[in-house]
DNA sequence: CTATGAACCTGACAGC
DNA sequence: TGCTGTCAGGTTCATA
């Protein structure tokens, strides 16, 4: 679930909240929450208590805590984790995974997580900082290294729809199927149309779009349709009303009046204008 | 390399 | 009330 934009959040609420306090304990509570630790729940916890967290990190949707030990507690939420700053006396949430306590006293850190997709790992980091299971995921569009003609060119040379490679963590991170429905929306280009018979123009025009969506996201505290997704301390974002095309059918595009159709895509859904976005008629994949 | 589909989970909702 | 089927913001692996 959570892209860029919610993650992002939370990434913020970590830099707040946690940075720079002692880890006095660790209780997993589930032992699926750190399955990508694969010396276990014992290691994961021994790893951690007695560090200090130096700093909040992302890049795409993943989020780590660089220690002072060297290494990092990486975090994925995948389609459901929360990460909560609660008090103590905070009753456990039904789906708590793990709970981090601090030497100071305050407020503990929850990873809460309904359908287990994410999970909590303690990794090495390679010379660059960057944590091992997260080198392969590419630079997101709000990353101030992102390299916008290299970006052109590895999309263009892409053999496969403009939507599945923007979904494709490892040529570009942080988009998922809203923020990927939102930028082709922006673009007026159909989700289908072959990444390689796009012009530079478009791409270029696409990559805006997406920083533009994300960033107006971030300002609204992300996407939320329901207590899912939500900060640190639990609050919703509200950017859901601003969204054009995601969730949008059978409602009329905001641009033109046409109604927004759903699409099976990927073993979920797109969703597009038909008159803004129409198939491409050489342009589609099969180009 | 690309393309599907399935798997991993729980819960909400629609329809009968 | 309860059953069945469908759907959900993601990632990864197996099979063509």
């Amino acid at each position: 679930m959570p892209e860029l934009p919610e993650v992002e959040v939370v990434r913020r609420g970590l830099q707040n909240w946690v940075v720079g306090r002692r880890i006095a304990g660790v209780d997993v509570a589930h032992p699926r929450a750190v399955r990508r630790h694969l010396a276990g729940p014992s290691d994961f916890a021994a790893r951690l208590v007695g560090t200090t967290a130096r700093s909040a990190e992302r890049r795409g949707k993943y989020l780590w805590l660089p220690l002072d030990s060297g290494a990092a507690l990486v975090a994925h939420l995948g389609m459901s984790g929360q990460l909560l700053v609660q008090p103590s006396d905070t009753p456990d949430e039904v789906h708590l995974r793990a709970r981090l306590t601090f030497a100071d006293g305050g407020r503990e850190l929850r990873f809460v997580d309904q359908r287990t997709f994410g999970g909590l790992a303690v990794e090495e980091t390679d010379p660059a900082g960057v944590p091992l299971s997260v080198v392969h995921i590419a630079r997101d569009p709000l990353d101030p290294a992102f390299d916008d003609d290299a970006f052109v060119a590895a999309l263009r040379g892409r053999r496969t729809g403009v939507k599945r490679a923007l979904l494709d963590q490892a040529l570009v991170s942080g988009i998922g199927n809203i923020y990927a429905d939102e930028s082709l929306w922006r673009a007026k280009v159909h989700y289908d149309r072959a990444a390689a018979s796009l012009r530079a123009s478009d791409v270029r025009r696409l990559l805006g779009a997406a920083r533009a969506v994300m960033t107006e996201a971030l300002a609204q505290g992300g996407t939320s349709f329901d207590a899912l997704y939500v900060n640190v301390n639990g609050e919703s974002g509200y950017f859901d009303r601003s969204l054009d095309a995601y969730g949008q059918a059978g409602e009329p595009c905001n641009r033109c009046g046409a109604l927004i159709v759903r699409e099976p895509f990927m073993n979920r859904s797109s969703f597009r204008c038909p008159r803004c976005q129409p198939p491409a008629r050489h342009g589609g994949r099969r180009a």
